[in-house]
DNA sequence: ACGTTTTCCTGAGCGC
DNA sequence: TGCGCTCAGGAAAACG
């Protein structure tokens, strides 16, 4: 389950390994992967073949390379997708959905392994009306905290002007990209926030601590090298990263709180799970609807 | 227009 | 041994 800190390293991987070379040719597997390619499989490899990759980028957990001529190949990982340069002839990996060879075929080939398919590529043209070069099918998502153009105001005045509550806003991406589960209860758990408190409760100095915790966790991701919570991840040069050992929040139910000793919680929430410290994270107290009598 | 729910997909892990 | 069930996850479509 690859988060922001993962992806940025398979950014650094493909910006290395992939870069400035030229495809020779793509192969698709699996009609899945590129159902976001509208024009279908036989387009896609089509119009990748000859063109020539640019400096890899990133938006929270998409990555695209630029293409000469204006488009560019974007890639989301989902759960379980990867991005791997193998030797050419190395045997297909079980899960193999793309293949995309270059014309300097010594320096490897470029694959897209997904096991669930959550995952995909896809060729799309830069947006038209933004200052920077994105992907149009990109422009909705906001900045990534990592993102030195983040606008922290902008942020603040939406939780403020929501009426939701704090993980459904860490989650959404048009307010904060690249927050995925782990890090969500990561980063509420550092800053001692409950994940049901309504957004608009936070203060300015608030807003700021938390964005703060959600940066520190992701650069003690990236500092442990690019992390990953199970085998499914792999980076370009395929060697797994593990961050279990840092986790304080996810996936320690029953566990002692790392603070305070009290039995961290797991909650089912949005069809998934919410992890946190009952004693430093306290529920927020109901918003009384009607005084009752 | 907004917030919420459902959907996509596969394999690991579990109870029986 | 194997069946059927639950769970994991981001993001977009569908729903209210």
């Amino acid at each position: 389950m690859p988060e922001l800190p993962e992806v940025e390293v398979v950014r650094r991987g493909l910006e290395r390994w992939a870069g400035g070379r030229t495809v020779a040719g793509a192969q698709v597997l699996h009609p899945r992967a590129v159902r976001r390619h509208v024009a279908g499989a036989a387009d896609f490899e089509a119009r990748l073949r000859g063109r020539r990759f640019g400096p890899a980028r990133r938006r929270g957990k998409y990555l695209w390379l630029p293409l000469d001529g204006g488009d560019s190949l974007v890639a989301h990982l989902g759960m379980s997708g990867q991005l791997r340069i193998q030797p050419a002839g190395t045997a297909d990996e079980k899960h193999l959905r793309v293949r995309i060879t270059f014309e300097d075929p010594a320096a490897g080939e470029l694959r897209f392994v997904d096991q669930r398919t959550f995952g995909g590529l896809s060729l799309h043209p830069d947006a038209a009306d933004t200052d920077c070069a994105i992907p149009d099918v990109l422009a909705h998502i906001a900045r990534d905290p990592l993102d030195p153009a983040f606008d922290e105001a902008a942020f603040h005045a939406a939780l403020r002007r929501s009426r939701t509550t704090l993980k459904r806003a860490l989650l959404d991406q048009s307010l904060i990209s690249g927050v995925g589960n782990i890090y969500a209860d990561e980063a509420l758990w550092r800053a001692k926030l409950h994940y049901e408190r309504p957004t608009a409760t936070l203060n300015r100095p608030r807003t700021l601590e938390l964005l703060g915790h959600i940066r520190d966790v992701m650069h003690a991701a990236l500092a442990e090298g690019g992390t990953s919570f199970d085998s499914l991840y792999v980076n370009v040069n395929g060697e797994s990263g593990y961050f279990g050992r840092s986790l304080d929040a996810y996936g320690r139910e029953d566990e002692p709180c790392r603070r305070c000793g009290t039995p961290m919680r797991r909650r089912p929430w949005m069809n998934r799970s919410s992890y946190y410290c009952p004693r430093c994270q306290p529920p927020p107290r109901p918003r009384r609807q009607k005084p009752k009598k």
